[in-house]
RNA sequence: GGCCCGGUAGCUCAGCUGGAUAGAGCACCAGCCUCCGAAGCUGGGGGUCGCGCGUUCGAAUCGCGCCCGGGUCACCA
């Protein structure tokens, strides 16, 4: 619709302007004021210098060129200071319903992506313990931008990195290892004051037993209840288990059996798994040491290995192998990515929580450097969640007890709720998670379940139709000329901004577009719906009666595509 | 202090590749049982778009400076 527009706008430029003079990149665009017709453009104003004319001349000239009444263009007009101002024929609409009944669940699709491959690497938590809700909002984000990228023809990969080797997985251990020893009169706990102050410390001894537990270990419940587990499986027999061994490993597969049961439980799936180990014994790690070497990108220092990452722009040095001849997490990241593009991805895509801001110019400037192309690797950075329970915002804080997991939140509000408030805001910008609103039952008050009553009333209304006897319309016999009404229309004219509305989320990745699109198409179906007087479905116009049956049906479509974008459920009843 | 993100209605936020009187939800107020779901619908009040300067025919949107909030600046992950 759109793009007939803009051919015919484009066409009626080069007429005025000179072979040579380039076309400027005008817009045209819904205006908000429906007086304003069905489209503005902005072409005039943007030639005013150029040609040194008054815009409203041009524009004059504009309509001269346009094809209205060619069964495209009913009505232009030339308003403000030199918008032309375009009311396209009713049929233009009338003639979107069949397009979008045939297109069905691909409405809104489209194959701009050309099947170029695209990893998105998401969550990436490491498993030393639940997922939190900055976890959770990361997920529904990754997820839906991958959804949305697979809808425009990208081959999508979604990816789970997470590191399994060095320090962060040994103290993980020693603190099961710990609780286990307490548990079993061997050790003592350290005092409660010293926990809740990691800089504080604490007596080697308390009544003669050791105190055992790392001083920044892990001191959630969930730690205590894998010892716990441990103990009533074997006993006494695990006293003399180092904890970098089996209390590691088996810590580390509770702990990731938990995860992967929470991403289920949020409709989150991941192609691959990629452990950091296995870049080590892949010798990944060590070749990509080799090329920064050869590149002349590292330097040793205080018995340390260095990135030159001053060399490449950056503020810093960073150390890349510590004295200790352990590498930080960095280089195995660098050699992740580095990866990455030699699997053959053409677009890389990470999200991460704004934690890791900083980090991701280290990674990126390196694998540039390395050779991976600069515009194919992305960053889709979100700010913190916090929760407003009973009109109270409670930050959250991994650190002291004061935070809610994924699967309690999901518990209280059920996954379609807390999909959509999740996705709802743009990921920059702090997520305040409105507890009390997302438990609301009422369905007008609940954004997310506003959305799915409107498309379960296209249900309701199938069904009453069916009691009647009356023939649901298909996309080879639609008729929808008896659609008329303004606010027929205008539903019309917002299904058929649905393609534009999930190009333009999947180019930005922007997902929550989606979400506002949705609540806005809904709110005015619902409306609509309500008001059986003007405008009642099932009447005893047969012609009215087909065409109002095909708006359902393409409200419908929209609805459980944009839904299904999400990854929410669209139900045929509520 | 440097860098990143945010500052729009009482609250939570859209809008930010510049466009015509600044939007939504919640909350509040006043109405409506209109046979397809009243778990809904209609209407209303409410805003110096953090502040200032600049660019422009035109700025919530772009640039600069400042103020406030959050994040981050490890041989931690």
């Amino acid at each position: 619709m759109k793009e007939r527009l803009q051919q015919e706008f484009s066409g009626a430029l080069e007429r005025i302007l000179g072979p040579d003079d380039e076309i400027p990149a005008f817009t045209l665009e819904a205006p908000r004021n429906p007086d304003h017709g069905d489209f503005a453009c902005n072409a005039a104003m943007l030639l005013a210098r150029q040609l040194r004319q008054s815009p409203c001349e041009i524009a004059k000239r504009i309509v001269a060129e346009l094809g209205v009444g060619s069964g495209l263009i009913e009505r232009a007009e030339v308003a403000g200071p030199g918008f032309v101002n375009i009311w396209l024929c009713e049929a233009r609409w009338h003639a979107l319903l069949p397009k979008v009944l045939a297109a069905g669940p691909r409405y809104g699709h489209c194959d701009a992506g050309a099947n170029r491959r695209v990893q998105v690497e998401f969550v990436s938590a490491n498993p030393t313990g639940p997922l939190t809700l900055g976890h959770g909002r990361q997920a529904v984000l990754g997820g839906c931008i991958a959804r949305l990228l697979e809808a425009c023809g990208y081959r999508v990969t979604r990816e789970y990195y997470f590191n399994n080797a060095g320090r962060q997985m040994r103290v993980l251990g020693e603190s099961v290892r710990a609780r286990y020893l307490e548990q079993l009169g061997r050790a003592a706990p350290p005092p409660v004051d010293a926990l809740a102050d990691p800089e504080a410390g604490w007596p080697e001894s308390i009544d003669g037993l050791p105190v055992v537990f790392p001083r920044d270990g892990y001191q959630g419940s969930y730690i205590s209840e894998i010892a716990e587990a441990l103990r009533a499986e074997h006993g006494e027999a695990l006293v003399d288990e180092p904890g970098d061994g089996l209390f590691r490993t088996v810590t580390t597969e509770r702990i990731f059996a938990g995860i992967r049961r929470t991403l289920e439980s949020m409709r989150v799936s991941f192609d691959v798994y990629a452990g950091e180990a296995d870049l080590y014994t892949d010798g990944k790690v060590e070749e990509t040491l080799e090329d920064l070497r050869a590149r002349d990108l590292v330097f040793e220092a205080d018995g340390a290995i260095w990135l030159r990452a001053t060399a490449l722009g950056l503020d810093r040095d960073r150390v890349l192998v510590k004295s200790s001849g352990e590498p930080t997490y960095l280089l195995p990241d660098i050699a992740y990515h580095r990866d990455k593009f030699r699997r053959g991805f053409e677009i890389v895509i990470d999200v991460q929580g704004a934690d890791h801001g900083d980090q991701f110019p280290f990674v990126r400037e390196t694998a540039v450097a390395l050779g991976c192309p600069v515009d194919s690797i992305e960053i889709v950075m979100h700010q913190f969640v916090t929760l407003t329970r009973d009109g109270f915002q409670v930050k959250q804080s991994t650190r002291r007890a004061t935070y809610v997991t994924v699967d309690e939140l999901i518990e209280e509000v059920g996954v379609d709720v807390f999909r959509f408030f999740m996705v709802q805001r743009r990921a920059d910008g702090h997520l305040d998670f409105d507890v009390d609103l997302a438990m609301e039952a009422d369905w007008k008050k609940n954004p997310a379940m506003y959305i799915q009553y409107a498309h379960a009333r296209t249900h309701g209304i199938e069904r009453k139709a069916k009691e009647q006897g009356v023939a649901m319309p298909g996309a080879t016999n639609i008729d929808a000329a008896a659609l008329v009404l303004p606010e027929e229309i205008e539903i019309l004219k917002r299904v058929s901004e649905f393609p534009e509305v999930v190009t333009r989320a999947a180019e930005t990745r922007e997902p929550h577009h989606v979400a506002y699109y949705l609540r806005e198409l809904a709110g005015l179906w619902n409306p609509y719906v309500q008001d059986s007087v003007r405008h009642r479905v099932l009447s005893d116009d047969p012609t009215l009666t087909h065409a109002r049956l095909g708006l359902a049906l393409a409200v419908r479509i929209v609805l459980a595509n944009g839904l299904e974008l999400l990854g929410i459920s669209a139900p045929e009843q509520m």
